[in-house]
DNA sequence: TTTTATACATAGCACTGCTATGCATAGTAA
DNA sequence: TTACTATGCATAGCAGTGCTATGTATAAAA
């Protein structure tokens, strides 16, 4: 399944926010991570998510810092604000009211 | 509640075939349909409306004829094909992809 | 006769998402 | 020891487009 542009647009920011609110977390994480939710149908490139995550960052949803790994490599690992987590719960809230919209046609159409 | 811009434009199309699935309808009809079944938290343009009537129409997805009103005034009816039946049932598909990864992702955050 | 509601249309540009590309290192297969 | 894959981050720059702003027209109502 390949999202739709527009839907990807719609969901990288409260799909990031809210695996941030899990725990902190790193771009090529995040990346696994998305895959592993949605068993495979999201699939994002690293060059789409590091623009979203500075935008993010500038906003001021997330703060980043870096961090060696064991492997010896560099990540920069993400941590959500509290500004974050207000707009994690905006955004899933205007979801629900889209969601709710579709619902509320299917079950006209049913009828 | 003011959508995002990005949540506009990724529900617009499955919102107005998911509308002109349960009959034609024509373009004032179809924004005073979605401030109705959102409670008024979607308001749309006419002059958002319009263009992505015109898109949808040349994508194939619906079709569109003239229609005398009783008050005398014309109105374009659109209907939606075979194909705009199609495209609405998988943008719902992947409206339920990213739904269920929210979900996930909250339900993992609860924990 | 003025305003509001109804009804459709589109030029044109401001905005931006993301592709394409680049850099760097660790591990591993050959 | 070489090549390849996986890991990990970064961004220039432009193709693509969403929608604001604007225009037209008629009916009804104030």
């Amino acid at each position: 399944m390949t999202l739709s542009k527009d839907l990807v647009a719609a969901s990288a920011t409260p799909i990031i926010l809210a695996i941030l609110q899990a725990k902190d977390s790193y771009g090529y994480a995040i990346i696994q991570k998305v895959q592993e939710i949605s068993d495979h149908q999201i699939a994002w490139t690293d060059g789409m998510l590091y623009p979203v995550l500075h935008r993010l960052e500038t906003a001021g949803f997330i703060e980043s810092y870096w961090l060696d790994a064991d492997s010896g490599r560099r990540r920069k690992y993400y941590h959500i604000t509290t500004a974050g987590n207000e707009e994690c719960a905006l955004l899933k809230q205007q979801w629900s009211v889209v969601q709710h919209a579709l619902q509320v046609l299917s079950e006209e159409y049913m009828k």
